[in-house]
DNA sequence: TTGATTGCAAAGCCTTTGCAGTTCT
DNA sequence: AGAACTGCAAAGGCTTTGCAATCAA
């Protein structure tokens, strides 16, 4: 599940762009690696399970830093709060299910035809990674409906 | 720019669904059709405008029934506040510049591969109307970066 | 040491809710 | 008349910000 690579190099990245190196941001990296698609709560409420004291501002704070150095990404996923995921993940279409609200993914290729005909149409670069369809997956399309 | 039969009908749409109609669904809707893709805020701005002493709470609670009833529909495109546009235009993906914000449009049918890989792959029914790309529009692209 | 980072508390958006008064039918 | 609807004010989520204390390097 950890790229052994950047698990290695986290830290020196975070250095070589002259950020430091703390507890908090440690164990909000390790949350969005273990979490898979987290919202800042969800982060927040896995490193507490760690940690006692870590604050709310720490974690936003953390997760803006991180993005911003490339080592988490985020997605709008609906109405709520957004998702991380570690930023070194391959990209994916998400997948998000009206009904029961559950996340999936699926390879960008399948967009390669959207992605060419928005550039071709509008010249615009989409970013394969932020793609997010919504709809319903099968398990909530068989129960009701 | 208005659906000549749902401008007839929508005053008894809501009617025969046991809704009243008042001026500032009047107000609501017509906002809805003319600004495109408004935010809440956007809307109360514009009914403000026309009509004095308007409420968010009202404009809230009126775009939440128009969707229920169909009238209107509402994307999240990005971190912000939901968008709303009248629920008879055709469904679009939309395209969200990173940079500017701007919003663009595109016809579903470009998603054709997309909509139909992701049911191959998960079952999964999307919502193409919803469907939404993030990424640079080419001003933005030639101007920077 | 010293500038980056954190916790805390307060404030800021956006949205929802309860309620009493108003209005449509 | 009576139910639907509105305005108002308060509260609720989620997120940001200012500041003093703390900590990594």
């Amino acid at each position: 599940m950890v790229n052994s690579v950047v698990d290695r190099d986290w830290k020196q990245h975070l250095r070589s762009q002259g950020y430091r190196l703390t507890p908090q941001r440690q164990l909000v990296i390790e949350a969005v690696e273990e979490l898979g698609h987290a919202t800042p709560d969800d982060v927040l409420r896995h490193v507490r399970q760690r940690a006692h004291g870590v604050n709310a501002s720490t974690v936003y704070r953390t997760l803006d830093l991180l993005e911003r150095t490339g080592l988490v990404t985020h997605a709008h996923l609906g109405h709520g709060a957004p998702t991380y995921h570690p930023g070194w993940s391959p990209p994916h279409v998400h997948l998000v299910c009206r009904h029961c609200g559950r996340i999936d993914e699926v390879s960008p290729e399948l967009a390669t035809d959207l992605v060419d005909g928005i550039r071709r149409q509008k010249d615009f670069e989409t970013d394969v990674g932020h793609l997010t369809a919504f709809g319903w997956c099968s398990a909530c399309r068989t129960v009701e409906r």
